[in-house]
RNA sequence: GGCGCCGUAGCCAAGUGGCUAAGGCAGUGGAUUGCAAAUCCACCAUCCCCGGUUCGAAUCCGGGCGGCGCCUCCA
């Protein structure tokens, strides 16, 4: 019971031990708010979420910090061409972030510090990386000589002399290409802050450094982010961090892989903008990309998007398309379908269930029945490989078993219908997959129901079509009974005969 | 050119030295049903190619072929 993590660091699986003993602090680089979110933005913080589901239902208590990068270029340039500051930039694209992860059931961020908000420790630790011998003032910018630095390149293997690079538009005022911006002096007209080297703002990697500090410490458990931020982005703020404190930054470098859209559109995010009258052919709208996030939401649901997400190790890349998320979502469905007989056997809705919140809670011993000691066993096997640098593809696959089982179990006893049924195992059996469910931050709450002023009506309408096609039935009335349910396929409703009586359903 | 990842059934995808290679979608056959739907049962891969290490490899090593990422302020 072990967890094991896999470190971009070592480039192996390591043993995860915290540095404070129960306590686990994880930054998660977030998004810069210079445009709308995309589906890309939302693979580390649902991984992320489910990190943190689990390592507190594990036993540890976590504080998961998601930033939000609020000054750059590019905010600066969206704000000119829009003539509104660069502020309400940011905030319009924070609230679609926001909204974005809220429908992705991303619920487990403890705090999203701002750049802008943490300027002072910004300015301090540069100037302490200047103080240090680390870092030179030039011409009103500050950079950081990656030459002072023996470990400079340690995240991705490289060195400095391997260092390419012309050092851009900057290179004049740099001592060799490799250094980059700590502090970037402002130009007439943008948002700057006054500090020692005169107005400016931070550079790209420097606000990382300092609302980890600020926030997790000068040594915190685990750094999140997507593959491409790898470098320069985690090996400059490694090599700041860790310059400033003269201490390692973090434990464990946690990378997740990126989404592409399709083969041959290449990726999803980034770059690809700004490739000109290539563009790709549209395929950031194709993808769900910009501006198609929302809309994606509210044709797929982002209980899909998270389990289509979720189903894949989240170091894999992931091709993205809106076919496989609508196929992971018919798996979802299945559940949803087991959750709709839990109610009918029991009266009782599956999300009022209650369910361990720990593992240790969890824990139980199977006795007689077949089915639980079944359950136990997939129950086992879900958790190894959680354990296991958090196999969410591999622990999915015990979802489903566990959902045969009791679909099984359900048949073969012949429980429905039978009021005089002892449903204990039953229940137990599906407490048991509410707890497991929850940890992938999935059927977490009921879905909502339609809440449109007709709804009533449309069941009432419902029913009434159940029971005249009923009376059909029981009168041999086949050809009347299958217009009936054929003409409610053809809208969209799906009707299921029981003993009980029809249920119908949409899709 | 440098650093790195990947190639498992029609599709998606776990597994990274040893029981019958998870699971999902699709498909086929069966149970159930008036017929369906839902559910259950059964069937459906020897793991890109070649060579090597080993008693034994999808899993390790070498070489191919193919796909992809970073090296440029993209999650």
């Amino acid at each position: 019971m072990t967890i094991r993590v896999y470190n971009t660091l070592s480039k192996t699986k390591e043993e995860f031990q915290t540095v404070t003993p129960g306590k686990v602090g994880i930054y998660l680089c977030g998004p810069t708010v210079y445009a709308e979110a995309h589906i890309g933005h939302m693979v580390g913080p649902v991984i992320f979420d489910t990190v943190k589901r689990y390592l507190v239902y594990s036993g540890y208590e976590v504080n998961l910090v998601v930033n939000i990068t609020d000054v750059d270029d590019k905010l600066i340039k969206k704000a000119t061409e829009r003539g509104i500051s660069m502020e309400e930039v940011a905030n319009e694209n924070i609230a679609d972030y926001l909204h974005n992860l809220a429908a992705l059931g991303v619920d487990q961020i403890d705090q999203m510090p701002k750049a802008t908000e943490t300027m002072d420790g910004i300015i301090a630790m540069v100037a302490e990386l200047i103080e240090k011998g680390f870092a030179y003032a030039s011409e009103g910018d500050v950079y950081f000589e990656v030459t002072k630095d023996p470990e400079y390149g340690k995240l991705t293997n490289r060195t400095v002399e391997a260092m390419q690079g012309e050092g851009g538009e900057a290179a004049s005022r740099k001592r060799s290409p490799g250094d980059f911006a700590l502090w970037k002096k402002a130009k007439a007209g943008e948002p700057s802050w006054k500090s020692p080297w005169g107005d400016g703002r931070p550079g790209w990697h420097i606000e990382c450094s300092a609302m980890s500090k600020a926030i997790l410490g000068e040594t915190f458990d685990i750094h999140g982010g997507g593959l491409d931020l790898i470098f320069p982005h985690h090996e400059n703020e490694i090599a700041q961090s860790e310059c400033c404190h003269a201490k390692p930054m973090v434990k464990y470098w946690m990378h997740n892989g990126l989404l592409r859209s399709d083969p041959a559109a290449g990726k999803i995010g980034g770059r690809a903008e700004r490739e000109g009258a290539a563009e790709a052919g549209g395929k950031m709208s194709r993808s769900g990309g910009a501006g198609g996030l929302a809309k994606l939401i509210e044709r797929q649901s982002g209980e899909r998007i998270r389990f289509f997400l979720l189903r894949t190790h989240y170091r894999s890349t992931i091709l993205f398309s809106e076919e496989a998320i609508a196929e992971a979502g018919i798996g979802l469905d299945s559940f949803y379908r087991l959750f709709e007989r839990y109610e009918r056997l029991t009266g009782e809705s599956f999300f009022d269930l209650p369910a361990a919140k720990t593992r240790k809670e969890g824990d139980f011993e199977p006795k007689k029945s077949e089915l639980l000691v079944a359950i136990a066993k997939h129950r086992d096997a879900y958790l190894e490989k959680m354990d296991d640098d958090f196999n969410t593809g591999g622990a999915v696959s015990e979802l489903f078993e566990m959902a045969r089982l009791i679909n099984k179990t359900i048949d073969q006893q012949k429980l429905e219908g039978d009021k005089s049924a002892d449903l204990t195992n039953i229940k137990k059996a599906f407490s048991v997959l509410r707890e497991l469910t929850g940890i992938l931050g999935i059927f977490v709450t009921a879905p909502e129901k339609s809440s449109s002023g007709d709804s009533e009506l449309v069941g009432q309408l419902m029913q009434l079509l159940i029971d005249v096609r009923a009376s059909a039935r029981q009168k041999k009335d086949f050809e009347m009974s299958d217009v009936i349910r054929d003409r409610l396929t053809a809208m969209g409703v799906t009707l299921e005969d029981r003993k009980e009586g029809a249920t119908w359903r949409l899709g």
